[in-house]
RNA sequence: GCGAUCGUAGCUCAGUUGGUUAGAGCGCCGGUUUGUGGUACCGGAGGUCGGGGGUUCGAACCCCCUCGAUCGCCCCA
């Protein structure tokens, strides 16, 4: 009788290998950047009451859904899976009283949850860096958070291609005259758009504008701007954006079809975007989002944040290699094989990246040392009742060659 | 939720218009050779051809269903 061996959940992933560093290296480089700018690490429960994200999302028609992993504890609770950071962290803010420490800078990575259909770059269990600052009005905040994104991108070797995108939109009261804009202008051309962009129209009219669908082109084109909506205060804050990213060189392009759908977005929207993912371009997005906290029952903060899928970054990345084995140790003899477990044991409290062979055929240990591409290689033999051992030199330029020939040296200095 | 493409050994893939016992390379295991030596030679393990049903004398190959994967649409906090 056979078992059926279970299969993994559909959209998620088993990362090992070059993918694995590659993954690693991302959040690495994340954990070293978001220390330079003072970010302080939060470590964050997976699931919160379902409430926590519905109301932040403000019960939006497929988002909550449709796209949330929810599901009864066994008291009855309606419980979810994190579908992103920022929600958990403004109740946090809330529940653990981080007002004291306003303007607050947090950061935090791990997995999300959506339960979406899964293609290039999109899983149901993925993972995020983030980045939030909580209790900070200023556009100063906007800035640095967008200065450290570009950082954490330029520092993982991915910038070719990446650009940042740009927008704003708005004030409360920009943001609403914009719609209506919007809506009456899409509603004199309805019969002429895609079927898609008409159910929009009803329900989430900004979207209409990065439709994909070539018969939506010739009207977004033409459609009205945030800029002719803006109040004065609305333009300056974006002016101060844009003037703070200009000061510290990094690079933007307006994109005035770039929108969020729920209404606690203000001002500053973005997202690094690159031509070398396909249909999932987006790279790093955020924005400001001074309604939210408001809408888990707070005090009116303004807040703004980031946050980046770890999957695509280390896509960008590519593959890259595991450390380098500084030495590998081959007991070529039964006999030699409890002393190579001496020696490698000490190779790597000396701090050496050690492999041992002391297994299978005596005849292939050494090709199977080889086969690992070390910096080195030390044999134990016995032959005729003679022992050897020797250690051979394979790649100097590996700075942990020479390490692993002094810990040799000394290992049998002291066997004597 | 919708659509397209694809599922043959652990991995990458052959498999001719349907025709004997389904193959190769890599990897793994054992052996020969060599004996400071990874690239040679011999052998072995490993496959219900994703699963189920149908057509046929006969199906990896044709048809239907199903499961899974990939990519795209919708959605995108």
């Amino acid at each position: 009788m056979t078992i059926q061996t279970p299969q993994a959940i559909r959209g998620t992933q088993d990362i090992f290998g070059p993918d694995a560093e590659a993954f690693g290296f991302v959040v690495e480089t994340f954990e070293r950047v978001r220390r330079l700018y003072r970010f302080r690490r939060v470590e964050m429960p997976v699931f919160e009451k379902t409430a926590v994200f519905s109301r932040s999302l403000g019960e939006t028609t497929d988002v909550v859904s449709k796209e949330m992993y929810s599901f009864d504890d066994r008291g009855g609770e309606s419980l979810t899976l994190r579908p992103e950071f920022t929600a958990g962290l403004a109740r946090a803010y809330l529940t653990d009283g981080w007002q004291q420490y306003a303007p607050v800078k947090l950061a935090t990575h791990g997995p999300v949850f959506r339960y979406e259909r899964p293609q290039k770059g999109r899983y149901r269990q993925f993972h995020q860096i983030d980045a939030e600052v909580i209790g900070a009005a200023e556009p100063q905040a906007d800035v640095e958070l967008l200065v450290m994104a570009d950082q954490i991108i330029k520092e993982l070797g991915i910038a070719d291609g990446v650009t940042l995108q740009l927008n704003t939109l708005g004030d409360a009261a920009s943001r609403e005259a914009w719609r209506h804009a919007l809506i009456g202008y899409f509603r004199d051309h309805t019969a002429s758009l895609s079927e898609d962009s008409q159910d929009r129209l009803e329900r989430n009219p900004l979207r209409i504008l990065d439709s994909k669908d070539p018969r939506d082109k010739p009207f977004t084109a033409d459609a009205p701007r945030i800029d002719d909506f803006l109040t004065a205060e609305a333009q300056d804050f974006f002016a101060k954006v844009t003037a703070g990213l200009d000061a510290a060189g990094v690079e933007w392009t307006r994109s005035p079809a770039l929108v969020r759908g729920l209404d606690y977005y203000r001002h500053t929207a973005f997202e690094f975007v690159t031509d070398r993912l396909g249909a999932q371009g987006t790279v790093l997005g955020g924005g400001r989002y001074d309604g939210l906290i408001e809408a888990l029952g707070g005090p009116h903060t303004p807040a703004v944040g980031w946050a980046a899928g770890i999957e695509r970054l280390a896509m960008l990345v590519g593959d890259r290699a595991e450390p380098v084995l500084d030495v590998v140790v081959v007991a070529e003899s039964a006999d030699r094989e409890i002393e190579a477990q001496a020696l490698v044991a000490r190779l790597r409290r000396a701090g050496a990246i050690a492999e041992l062979v002391a297994s299978g055929s005596l005849r292939k240990r050494f090709d199977r040392a080889k086969k690992l591409n070390p910096a080195s290689i030390v044999s134990l033999d016995q032959r005729d009742g003679n022992k050897t051992q020797n250690f051979r030199p394979l790649r100097p330029e590996v700075a942990g060659m020479e390490l692993a020939g002094k810990v040799f040296a000394a290992f049998y200095a002291d066997m004597q």
